[in-house]
RNA sequence: GCCCCCAUCGUCUAGCGGUCUAGGACGUCGCCCUCUCACGGCGAAAACAGGGGUUCGAGUCCCCUUGGGGGCGCCA
């Protein structure tokens, strides 16, 4: 059987850590099992869903190098679920319920103060033809339930094992609003089922809904997918993370100057019993790539691990798989300086930083003026190599009798203004002789 | 409030009744390297949430408590 997984955003919103774990989960079982991933634009609430939104869904999945094979968007596919829902209607599981939003958070809140769980009473059910046409009458329009069987539905799932819902303590799913929009539910089944989805991998909210979705694919008289919950991501101090969902964005972390795959090498491994290590490529992570090996407690995600993994990726890189990166950041100095800086960033961005010290003006910082000085009259002619900073402080330290820390603290508080940074030998032949020789001075440059 | 899931070092976890004085990775700390920071090398500290059972024997099975997560939408 080759596989067919979907990831499935809402263009509703930015894509964050949690929604990319899923895409990335669903996008390396596939690579894994040899299959197909298709991006599914869920986009029945079109008051809430944008184009703009959309386009930033495609850019994040591009950069992070989630690349799907299929394509689909549900409010391209209203006639599927039009046909889904009179199938459904004929098999006298979907009925239409007359109650409007405010009745039924009327209703909600009485089961809660009765410590009652705030189920659907089914009233529309017993609704007489003639009731029914008295409310139809009057304006009102249904809007259509699905009728749950009331037994419990059991699955396996491929991560949480044995899985079971009662579906007499769910409400019957709405599928279809007082307006006639679909709501997700079912456009998500007959899409599921449409283009052969053969696993649905997702996040543990969506536990509850399994119940509800495998007897809406056996009502349909499809095939039931396999199903696979992982546990919530969850922030450092065991918070629920959709609080601070703003800072989490893909997007925020592009602009942030994180790798993607340090995002990639990150989610891929959190909550599994695979070490976190940074992977350079996508297919790395596709090699050790197992659903049995993830945990079922919701897991930490920290951004200063993300932070970490960031560094130890950079440190990894060569200058020609970053240049153009850092070309768009305004950063020259080719492999040499990429070279001398890569090791002390933790973020790319922060390339700009010590760009800036090569290429100056900084204030050079005059702790030592004799050392200084004296490093100033015996600056060799340039060009400089690598090898000019030993043989030049090898003179300093003659001439002056300074050694060690009183030496060389001195010429890098000059020559960058900064107490520590990158080895001065990679640094001095990028500043050059004119600045060198302007900051120990104590003159900006 | 009701339903479901979870609970081992700071973090992610291994462990599927005896081989656990609990293993690994990341982080932390120390030492080495060293002009600083970082990198790198070596080493160390660090956990079975609590209470009851079951059993010859429990991290491993059961119950309760506590703590966390998820769900209970005409959102997805």
């Amino acid at each position: 059987m080759t596989t067919v997984v979907r990831f499935a955003p809402s263009p509703t919103g930015k894509l964050h850590v949690g929604n990319i774990r899923a895409a990335l989960t669903n996008y390396l079982f596939v690579r894994k099992t040899g299959g197909k991933f298709m991006l599914r634009l869920d986009d029945t609430d079109t008051e809430r869903s944008t184009e703009a939104f959309a386009e930033a869904i495609y850019t994040d999945l591009a950069w992070l190098g989630l690349k799907h094979d299929l394509f689909a968007k549900q409010s391209e596919r209203i006639a599927a679920y039009e046909a889904a829902a009179d199938k459904l209607r004929a098999a006298g599981r979907l009925y239409p319920a007359y109650e409007t939003p405010d009745e039924l958070e009327r209703r909600r809140k009485r089961q809660l103060a009765q410590h009652k769980p705030p189920i659907y009473d089914r009233a529309a059910l017993s609704l007489t033809a003639e009731q029914r046409a008295e409310l139809e009458a009057k304006g009102r329009k249904p809007h259509w339930r699905f009728k749950l069987s009331g037994a419990a539905v059991e699955w396996n799932d491929l991560i949480r094992g044995s899985a079971h819902i009662d579906t007499a303590s769910v409400s019957d799913p709405v599928l279809i609003r007082e307006d006639g929009r679909f709501l997700y539910t079912l456009p998500s089944i007959v899409d599921d089922v449409g283009f052969g989805i053969t696993h649905i991998i997702r996040g543990e909210d969506h536990v509850t809904n399994t119940g509800v979705q495998i007897e809406i694919f056996q009502a349909l008289g499809a095939a039931v997918p396999a199903f696979a919950h992982f546990s919530m991501l969850v922030g450092v101090g065991g918070e629920a993370l959709s609080k601070r969902i703003g800072s989490l964005s893909i997007e925020s972390m592009r602009e942030e100057g994180i790798e993607p795959q340090a995002i990639n090498s990150l989610l891929a491994k959190l909550g599994t019993s695979d070490p976190v290590v940074p992977r350079a490529t996508l297919d790395e992570l596709v090699a050790d790539f197992d659903l049995a090996k993830f945990g079922r407690a919701p897991a930490h995600f920290d951004p200063a691990e993300l932070k970490t993994i960031n560094h130890k990726l950079l440190h990894a890189m060569t200058f020609d798989v970053v240049a153009e990166d850092l070309k768009r950041l305004g950063v020259g100095g080719g492999a040499p300086f990429w070279n001398a800086v890569h090791d002390n960033i933790q973020v790319l961005n922060e390339a700009r930083g010590w760009w800036q010290v090569v290429e100056g003006p900084i204030d050079p910082v005059i702790e030592d003026a004799t050392v200084t000085s004296a490093a100033r009259d015996l600056l060799p002619e340039g060009p400089f190599t690598d090898e000019t900073w030993s043989a030049w402080t090898a003179a300093v330290s003659a001439k002056t009798g300074a050694k060690g820390k009183a030496l060389f603290r001195p010429l890098r508080l000059a020559l960058t203004g900064l107490a520590h940074g990158p080895e001065m030998r990679k640094l001095l032949p990028l500043i050059g002789p004119e600045r060198a020789a302007k900051r120990l001075s104590g003159q900006a440059a």
